[in-house]
RNA sequence: GGAGAGAUGGCCGAGUGGUCGAAGGCGCUCCCCUGCUAAGGGAGUAUACGGGCCAAAACCUGUAUCGAGGGUUCGAAUCCCUCUCUCUCCGCCA
């Protein structure tokens, strides 16, 4: 959610910004709410004000046993009005709050304006993708083949977009959780979390979900307004572990990395990835997350993108790291990095990563604040987070690069100490 | 699942219809005194939004907020209804 002060005081420039993105700001319904906010409020206030210092008046002339029908009939000669000034500020006050919750982020000066993924920036390239004297495989072929992932099974069990792993597959896609989760608790300083993976409405508000993308979310229904939602990232759970907080200045910065799947109904793109487990309904995700005072919020996205690309490099992975422009961020970010990993199965690179910095945006909606000393203002912090990585793609990438001419696959000597000294995978 | 008790400011905790945004304590901030492994005195100490003043800040002022929502009333932290959450005991359970 944008700070509805910055929309007063500078509209047009938000607009343009936005447009950037895609967005159109609806700036006359905004002026128009705001302008009728503005008389209404102040109005209704004003009649408050009226009937509060009656009643106090009521109050004194009863302790005198004084008769207090005259000052009652006073407050009952506006009362209708005040009754339906209130009703109708509180139905425009909702109303600019669905407006402000409707706007996505604006971008940051150094994102690009651009309209598509093919407008992005390639910030830097790391690693040469290896050349292969065989045919390569893509990771079905090579799943498959080896008997150890089977679509099918998946299918029968649960239906389309998703997968069952088995044998040294399976402990391979847990290693790499573990390898991650390692590397950034121990190296990279973040704090393991366990969250839940299922979460009510206001968390997801809070990360902004919702209101906007409901159709993305698997729901489990309850009782009305007690539905809760299975994740479709970690970053809901997490981030909203400071929802409603005043956090010190010595609490800051905050850091947390969690393993958990993820779950997305990916209702908007029914014909893309339909081959193997690049886009599934459920997949593992080690998502890192920081909440930072807001001047060094910049710096910590650029830390917190580097740790992610850490764990490529760990790996052997050849990707390279994008910088998003405008037209292709998430809703409420101001600036993405992603990180795409080398598959030579698609001999494409594909996204494995996504690292942005909300600014306050998220913050905002969720109240969550910090106090620069014990005598500040409380003001919004600022969060972050990254996948640290997508575990699914990166044991997809894993397979495709570290493929063998006779279908194996080497473990990457990062990974052999998670599984128990194992160097290859072969038929389980 | 059954029975009971609760939810008040950064924290603890009073308050059962009127002058209560809320006693008292703790903590914190500033000042004074004192002078030294310390103590004492004083003042201040919620958030959001509106207006005074669309250049800010400070200040003044109004409104709202005592788990959430609704109701009764001239007036609700206090009464009524619904919901959520917490705690205790019993049961069940990985």
């Amino acid at each position: 959610m944008l700070d509805i002060q910055l929309l007063r005081s500078d509209l047009d420039r938000v607009a343009t910004r936005l447009a950037d993105r895609g967005f159109v700001l609806d700036r006359e319904r905004f002026l128009a709410l705001e302008g009728e906010r503005r008389q209404l409020q102040g109005h209704t206030q004003d009649l408050q004000a009226r009937r509060n210092q009656v009643s106090k008046q009521i109050g004194e002339a009863m302790k005198q046993g004084g008769n207090v029908d005259a000052l009652k009939a006073s407050v009952a000669g506006f009362a209708d009005e005040l009754a339906a000034g209130e009703k109708r500020l509180a139905a425009l006050q909702e109303a600019i709050e669905a407006f402000l919750a409707g706007v996505p982020n604006v971008p940051h000066d150094s994102v690009p304006a651009g309209r598509s993924a093919d407008d992005n920036a390639v910030v830097r390239t790391v690693g040469t993708p290896r050349s292969f004297d065989f045919p390569v495989k893509d990771h079905v072929d090579l799943g498959e083949s080896l008997g150890l992932l089977d679509f099918e099974a998946a299918t029968k069990i649960a239906g389309a977009r998703f997968s069952l792993m088995k044998g040294p597959l399976a402990r391979m896609h847990r290693a790499l959780a573990q390898f991650m989760l390692d590397v950034h608790t121990i190296e990279h300083g973040y704090t393991e979390v366990y969250a839940p993976y299922l979460v009510n409405a206001d968390s997801l508000r809070g990360t902004g979900q919702l209101p906007k993308f409901e159709e993305d979310l698997f729901a489990v229904p309850r009782g009305d307004d007690a539905k809760l939602y299975l994740i479709p990232t970690a970053e809901v759970p997490v981030t909203n572990i400071v929802r409603g907080e005043i956090l010190a200045a010595e609490a800051l910065p905050l850091k947390f990395v969690c393993h958990s799947p993820c779950f997305r109904s990916e209702a908007g793109s029914y014909g893309r990835d339909t081959r193997g487990m690049i886009r599934q309904h459920q997949f593992d995700k080690v998502e890192i997350v920081q909440v930072v005072p807001p001047e060094s919020s910049y710096d910590a996205h650029e830390a917190l993108t580097a740790h992610a690309e850490a764990i490529l490099q760990r790996l052997g992975l050849p990707y390279r790291t994008m910088l998003l422009c405008t037209g292709d961020m998430g809703f409420g970010s101001a600036k993405t990095y992603d990180l795409e990993v080398w598959l030579p199965g698609q001999q494409a690179y594909r996204e494995i990563s996504s690292c942005s910095n909300f600014e306050a945006f998220q913050a905002r909606r969720m109240q969550a604040r910090w106090r620069k000393d014990a005598k500040a203002k409380p003001e919004a912090v600022h969060t972050l987070n990254g996948s640290g990585l997508a575990v699914g793609r990166t044991l997809v990438a894993v397979m495709e690069n570290y493929q063998r001419a006779d279908g194996g696959i080497d473990v990457p000597e990062a990974l052999q100490p998670y599984m128990g000294g194992l160097k290859v995978v072969g038929r389980g």
